[in-house]
DNA sequence: TATTGTTATACTCTATAACTATA
DNA sequence: TATAGTTATAGAGTATAACAATA
């Protein structure tokens, strides 16, 4: 038994660290942002479809459910709500007329400005006495491992 | 209507990188894990569970749920699944006997080393070549702006 | 045939309210 | 009276399967 778990070491400190910082500052950034989202009516899971419909620029549902990690059915029920509440809008691609190509409203891209705002003013707020160039490494370092990870982009999950 | 956007300018951009960045991460890396956390047959929710009960070393059910962020009453039910795959143990603390303190099983240390093992593959591949300066870095703002974050604890969720 | 999106349906997760027991 | 935990119940969120339209 003692054996059996000295073969499972801790792993790299850091990374476990890296992970749960990761993992806690998400969780209290988001819980933070939460009465805003309550103020624009809208969820934690429709502000980031809404994210990713801002920022990937015109693309298909698809590619945004993908980004999101979510089947397509979830992000299609989502869209649904984000159109009724006119924050997104639909509109079949003519080259393909299969797809679904998303845009925000103006009031989408306002919906959205204000809550980065206020995740800016929450994140701000904590950064306040990190020093500048560690903050930039920090970002740094984050696109970098996001491009990593996202460049073998998970496959839409083939079991183990 | 333009006036209006301009009002409303794109909040510090390093900050919605960093978060953007995060979160994108941060789901690469729960998606990446989910074949794993399927061999041991534990959602992602029992898992950051039997974390936080393994880091904070008995602490009773209501300190685990204010570090998930999740009511006691889910955080509960989350410890009865835990309980019954026997990878934690509950226990009425004698000087209070309200409070449950909880306590993960050797198998529950195992399981969970398996676990951090797995994320620190993931995350070890996608940050080989990061200098280890910079994920150095990294790792010591985000334990600064967690503690930070953490430090004035979001009170139960007071509206507004 | 393969792909994009949608609809129908069931399951998991989470929360609020009400209750028990300790303090 | 207040706090820790539990039970009961309802609501979001998500997934899989089946379908429609287009390539």
């Amino acid at each position: 038994m003692v054996a059996a778990l000295s073969e499972l070491p801790r792993p790299d400190p850091a990374v476990e660290e890296l992970v749960g910082s990761v993992h806690g500052i998400l969780q209290s950034v988001l819980h933070r942002v939460h009465p805003a989202l309550e103020a624009e009516r809208i969820s934690m899971g429709q502000f980031w479809a809404l994210h990713f419909v801002a920022s990937l620029g015109s693309k298909g549902l698809s590619t945004v459910a993908r980004y999101l990690a979510l089947s397509a059915p979830s992000v299609c029920a989502k869209v649904d709500e984000l159109e009724a509440a006119g924050l997104v809008v639909r509109h079949r691609a003519e080259r393909d007329r299969r797809i679904v190509e998303l845009r925000l409203t103006p009031k989408g891209r306002k919906v959205e400005a204000r809550l980065w705002e206020e995740i800016a003013t929450v994140v701000g707020r904590a950064a306040d006495d990190v020093p500048r160039d560690d903050l930039a490494t920090a970002v740094r370092v984050f696109q970098d491992l996001r491009a990593r990870l996202d460049g073998a982009t998970v496959p839409p999950r083939s079991g183990a």
